[in-house]
DNA sequence: ATCGGAATAT
DNA sequence: CATATTCCGA
C-alpha cells in the first residue's frame, strides 16, 4: 500500500496563503513533488483510473485490510491538524495564473486563419507552433474586418482540444471558466466565446458520460452488494459521497451537496473526475479492455467521437506526460477487478473541510511503470491544494504493514501555482504486487483514497 | 459593465 | 453537427 500523507508544515505558515496552493498538473515526473519510490519490479496490471471499473468491485477483504492500514495512516504523527480554511481560500483564490495575458487581445484575435492553418498542418507540427501569432493579416481582415456577422468557425483541432482539456484539468472543471482556459489555452486566436462554446459542448459530453458510468457504477455497487452479502463495511449508493462519511459535523451544506455527474472528468479533477485510459490506446473500444463485466443492461454506446473528447491525458511529454505512444508496451490492463476504495480517515483532530468530497482516485499507470495517483475532488468547491513547502510522506503499505520507509517529502516551491489547483498527483512506482495503494493527504482535507492495484 | 453559461441561430 | 451569437442572470 502506498500511502502518502501530507505533513503540515511545523510553522504552519503556509496554511493560510492561498495564493501559494499550486497544482501540479502537467509534472507527473515524480521528480517535482517526490521522488518516484522506486521498486525494481514493474507492475504490470494497473489500470487506467476509470472510475467505473474500480467501483465495480469491493472484496470484504480489500476493505479489511485499508480499514487497518487507514488506522495506520491515522496514527502518523504528521496527521494531525484541522485543515479549515483550505476551501475558503481554494474557492475564493482568483489569482491569475500567470498572468498578464490581456484577454481583449483573444477577443480581438481571429481564429480564421489560425483555425486553417491549424487543421493543414499535421498536428504535431501544430502542436510545436503553439504560436499562432502569425496568422495572416488579409485573412484576418476578412475574418471580422470586413463586416463579418458571424465569425470565421473555429476549427477545434486535436491541439487545440488537447490544450482546451489541459487547461480546464489544470483549472479544475468547477474554476473552469472560458476566460481563465483561454489564459491558460496559451493560443491567441480564440475567443473567450470560442471557448466558451466549446466548454459547453465539452460538458455536454461529459455529463452523458459521467451520467452512463454512474448509472453503471451504480448498477456494479448493487451487484457487489448482493455479492457481499454486504459484507463491506460500507456501501454507498452513491459512491461519490464516501468521502463525507467518517467525517466531522458538516457545518454549512455545500450549495449542491452533491453535484450531479455533470461534467466530464476531470478531471477532476475534477477533476478530474473521469479519468481515463486514453481510449485510441485501446482500440476503437470504448471500454477498457479490462473493464470490469459490464452491467447486464446495454453495454452503453460509446460517445460520438471519443478519441476526441478523450485527450484527458493526451499530454506530450514536454508537459511532463509520457506520451501514449510509449505506453503500448506497458501493460495497462487492471486486475481482474481494480478496486477503488476511497474513505474519509477518521483522524482525530482533523477536521476535514465538509463539502470537500473526493473521488476515486484516478489512477493512471505510465509507461515508465509509474503509478500515477490523481485524487481529483469534485466538490461544489474544490479541493485538494497543497502548498509550497507543505510536507508530506510516501509509504507503500501491503497488508497493514508498511513495506517501504516513509519517505518525507516537501513540495518543491516553484511549481507553477494556481490558487485554484484541484488536482494533486503523484507518480510513485510501485510493484503489482502491492496489493493496495492508498493515497492520503490529511492536511488537505482529510481523506483517503485506496485502491486496489494488484489482486 | 463584465462575465459565464444556457439557449438559440447559422 | 459544430460553432457562433444571443440572451440573461449574477
Amino acid at each position: 500500500m502506498l500511502a502518502v500523507e501530507a505533513l503540515r508544515g511545523s510553522n504552519g505558515e503556509e496554511r493560510n496563503g492561498s495564493s501559494d496552493n499550486f497544482s501540479i498538473d502537467g509534472d507527473f515526473t515524480g521528480e517535482t513533488l517526490l521522488e518516484d519510490i522506486n521498486f525494481s519490479d514493474l507492475f504490470a496490471g494497473i489500470d487506467d483510473g476509470d472510475i467505473l471499473p474500480g467501483l465495480e468491485l469491493d472484496p470484504a477483504e480489500t476493505f479489511a485490510e485499508f480499514s487497518v492500514g487507514w488506522e495506520e495512516a491515522s496514527g502518523s504523527p504528521a496527521v494531525a491538524e484541522a485543515t479549515d480554511g483550505m476551501l475558503g481560500g481554494v474557492t475564493q483564490d482568483t489569482v491569475v495564473l500567470g498572468g498578464e495575458k490581456d484577454l481583449s487581445h483573444g477577443e480581438e484575435a481571429t481564429s480564421e486563419t489560425t483555425a486553417e492553418d491549424a487543421a493543414a498542418m499535421p498536428s504535431e507540427a501544430r502542436s510545436s507552433t503553439p504560436d499562432k501569432g502569425q496568422k495572416s493579416s488579409a485573412a484576418a481582415a476578412a475574418a471580422k474586418g470586413s463586416h463579418g456577422k458571424r465569425k470565421a468557425k473555429v476549427d477545434w483541432t486535436p491541439d487545440l482540444h488537447r490544450r482546451f482539456v489541459q487547461a480546464v484539468e489544470q483549472l479544475g472543471i468547477d474554476k473552469a471558466v472560458p476566460s481563465r482556459i483561454l489564459e491558460l489555452m496559451g493560443v491567441d486566436c480564440l475567443t473567450r466565446h470560442n471557448v466558451a462554446s466549446h466548454l459547453q459542448k465539452y460538458r455536454s459530453h461529459r455529463k452523458h458520460l459521467l451520467a452512463r458510468e454512474a448509472e453503471a457504477a451504480s448498477w456494479s455497487q448493487r451487484r457487489q452488494m448482493y455479492a457481499t452479502g454486504m459484507g463491506v463495511k460500507r456501501v454507498d449508493v452513491n459512491p461519490w459521497l464516501a468521502s463525507t462519511i467518517g467525517f466531522l459535523p458538516s457545518p454549512p451544506p455545500p450549495v449542491q451537496p452533491f453535484r450531479p455527474l455533470h461534467v466530464w472528468g476531470h478531471p477532476t479533477p475534477e477533476a478530474p473526475v473521469v479519468h481515463m485510459w486514453p481510449r485510441h490506446l485501446s482500440g476503437r473500444s470504448p471500454t477498457p479492455p479490462w473493464a470490469p463485466p459490464q452491467p447486464p443492461q446495454p453495454p452503453l454506446p460509446p460517445p460520438p467521437d471519443p478519441s476526441y473528447w478523450h485527450h484527458l491525458y493526451q499530454r506530450g511529454s514536454e508537459e511532463g506526460w509520457v506520451p501514449h505512444a510509449m505506453a503500448k508496451g506497458a501493460p495497462c490492463f487492471p486486475q481482474p477487478l481494480p478496486i477503488v476504495r476511497f474513505a474519509a480517515p477518521p483522524v482525530p483532530g482533523v477536521v476535514p473541510h465538509p463539502t470537500y468530497r473526493a473521488v476515486p482516485p484516478a489512477m493512471t499507470k505510465h509507461p515508465s511503470s509509474q503509478l500515477q495517483l490523481d485524487a481529483s475532488p469534485v466538490s461544489s468547491s474544490p479541493s485538494i491544494s497543497l502548498k509550497h513547502s507543505s510536507r508530506f510522506h510516501v509509504q507503500l503499505q501491503k497488508h497493514n504493514r508498511n513495506v517501504s520507509d516513509a519517505n518525507e517529502r516537501t513540495v518543491p516551491s516553484g511549481v507553477t501555482s494556481d490558487s485554484t489547483s484541484i488536482n494533486y498527483q503523484v507518480c510513485c512506482e510501485i510493484p503489482m504486487r502491492f496489493m493496495m495503494v492508498s493515497f492520503s493527504f490529511y492536511q488537505i482535507s482529510c481523506f483517503s483514497f485506496t485502491k486496489c492495484v494488484d489482486s
